[in-house]
DNA sequence: GTCGAACCATTTGACGTCTAATCATTAGAT
DNA sequence: ATCTAATGATTAGACGTCAAATGGTTCGAC
């Protein structure tokens, strides 16, 4: 019961704005950023047919995402070939320095979830998502039906993969 | 109850984005954006004494503000001129043509949080806010302690104020 | 076969944001 | 008085993002 209230849209701005950057400090610790993560984390889990589908899962453009590609590729974390059977098509491979980069951010992505989390339940995080959900609902959004977040967990060295736990962690931009 | 939950700081990023860019589309209408419009409000309501004080309630920095000012400078919606007695301030004002863009501005941010809040009760706000809260602190975020949203609501005609409403209407970035 | 439409990716040009460096002014110390 | 440090604002350079235009490639109709 407060009385007076700050527009609930401005405190959402502001709370993920706050998060994102903490999450890219986070993750700049292991050279990374919230879209250099999503870009590993999505060419390792699902296998994008497309840069299209690709920049969808990120949440970029296309255009942005090239951008992307183009300083990971100059870094060695990725190759780019034209498919042989389809020639539009840039077939997008993590590099062996690729799979280490990922191995990196993901310790780093999962230790901010955790912080993130801290004194959460699991009834207040279906409490939020639900609530955020109904705002983009208002405002007209799409909901993104894809959620690829399962079947990667912690295991670093061996590439021995559990069923469940909670692998992607993002912040706000 | 749901079995696999996409991590809440990708949730709060991605609907932070989409209602982000829902609001700076209603603000276009009105020839505005958020940073814009949060400087025009900030002008009309508190009187920032310096634009150090202005950007952080704005939530850029220094230098981003200024490249909003040289804009609404070239646009003729504000003026800027040095204190006399420190002549290291600008001070910042409202032309006639500023007022009027605050006007329009404040309709479709008014409108866009009617629309961002249809079907939420007060509790769901509370709710939704305290979250985030804690969301913000989790990552070791100083909390915004200046709430200037009040004083400032429908009457757009005459300057006669009334006490209480929700005037400030802000997305996400 | 050829040609137009659709598709995939990249390039171009713009904008908003940030950090770091810079310029001007004021305050404080001596 | 002068000098140094602090303060207020701007500029310079960089990055991430987007929309629109462009270059190749494939598909389908004829």
């Amino acid at each position: 019961m407060q009385s007076f209230r700050s527009p609930i849209g401005l405190e959402l701005s502001q709370t993920a704005r706050v998060v994102s950057r903490a999450f890219d400090d986070a993750l700049d610790q292991a050279g990374g950023s919230l879209p250099v993560w999503l870009i590993l984390l999505n060419l390792k889990i699902r296998r994008p047919g497309n840069q299209r589908e690709l920049a969808e899962a990120v949440g970029v453009r296309e255009a942005t995402l090239t951008h992307h590609l183009n300083a990971l590729d100059a870094r060695g974390l990725i190759t780019r070939r034209r498919d042989a059977v389809n020639r539009r098509i840039h077939v997008v491979e993590l590099t062996q320095a690729g799979e280490e980069a990922f191995l990196r951010m993901r310790e780093a992505a999962l230790a901010f979830d955790r912080r993130l989390n801290d004194g959460l339940t699991d009834a207040d995080r279906d409490n939020l998502t639900g609530l955020l959900h109904r705002l983009a609902a208002n405002v007209g959004a799409a909901e993104n039906d894809s959620p690829p977040w399962a079947g990667l967990a912690e295991p670093p060295p061996k590439p021995g993969r559990r069923p469940t736990a909670a692998p992607g962690t993002g912040a706000a931009e």
